[in-house]
DNA sequence: CTGATATTAGTACCAAGTGCTAAAATGGTG
DNA sequence: CACCATTTTAGCACTTGGTACTAATATCAG
């Protein structure tokens, strides 16, 4: 039924890594241990006190709000615009951005970084993805750095209807080419 | 230099929207009141204590991290699948999903649901986007339930390759078709 | 000047700890 | 079995950042 200490100790990282609001007298309560045992584990696992594993968490997310707000307006670091010519972004490619098995980014945020691109050479107030047809043309890996480069090729206004070209590239080598077309209205 | 109440119970709610992290005694050093007056503040403005404000920050964040956590297998919910054939997935939109101008859902996002589902509905190791082409039928806004609904195609064994249509619906009315030419390979 | 409103002070108490000392239980080894 | 080390418990004083409550002052407006 008891654990041994190797054990419990394991058991206890694990416990509070998926969730660290547990005070020491539940922890002692699901581990059949007295407070002080579960105090001895932490000091000797150096982990430290529910408020402050709480306020860590809390700071991380803090932190994590302000990284997350831009993403909603561009995927990727737009680093040139010329609005209604063309703009250039650059992606670099995470952990998070990958297929854990083989380290291939998933085709969906190549897209987001072009979509978005794309959206953002317009200079309009409503900018709406019609069409798009896209090629993965060389699998992206963790650690690329993606450049998209976004050139708008054609613009009826009768039809409020814009074509963009947009290409990326990891060391100059294209790894996607997609062509968008953007319906686009003026709110004035 | 001192605020009226009113003033001061404004500047601190600001303030502690902008950093939850301030104790009474801080905030009362930095207003020029007594611990109490602050004290009385919070009552008022039904402000909770310190470390119920981390603790509600924190939670919110390890909210956060749970959602974020399937989003990288796929985008969406899915909720049927028949490996090879085809497969049902689902997309509640929410705020985070559309632009804050309009309430319309970035293309990019409709795009992963569909990408990913394409990826899932293959019944091997490696599935990779070669090429797509796509069309944003309607519009789709925040609070719609987006269904999509991946059909396997074509499935070219000798030259890896599989064409999946993605058709995504709202309320029956299609909103998204995309066909995906996936290259698939078995690591056996 | 007086009454209401606002501010400050002070006390008892709580949760979830730290830090420390000391006793008891357990476990392996000769 | 006895002995010593490791492990586990217990207990107490003290800390932070509060709540809850009472009571005394300030401050201002009519």
């Amino acid at each position: 039924m008891k654990y041994t200490k190797k054990e419990r100790q394991r058991l206890l990282l694990e416990t509070l890594d998926k969730n660290p609001f547990i005070t020491d007298e539940n922890l002692a309560a699901t581990f059949h241990v007295s407070v002080q045992t579960i105090r001895l584990d932490r000091m000797e696992l150096s982990i430290p006190e529910l408020r402050e594993r709480i306020k860590s968490v809390a700071a991380h997310n803090f932190e994590e709000e302000v990284k997350s707000l831009p993403i909603d307006e561009v995927i990727g670091e737009i680093i040139d615009i010329d609005l209604d010519k063309q703009a250039i972004s650059l992606l670099d490619i995470k952990q998070e951005h990958v297929f854990a098995r083989n380290g291939i980014a998933r085709g969906h945020h190549l897209f987001a970084q072009a979509n978005s691109l794309a959206v953002a050479v317009i200079n309009d107030e409503l900018a709406l993805t019609r069409k798009s047809n896209i090629t993965f043309v060389k699998p992206v890996k963790v650690g690329d750095r993606v450049i998209a480069k976004a050139v708008v090729l054609s613009n009826d206004t009768e039809k409020k209807n814009t074509v963009i070209q947009v290409m990326s590239k990891v060391e100059n080598e294209t790894v996607f080419v997609g062509e968008f077309n953007m319906f686009r209205e003026t709110m004035k």
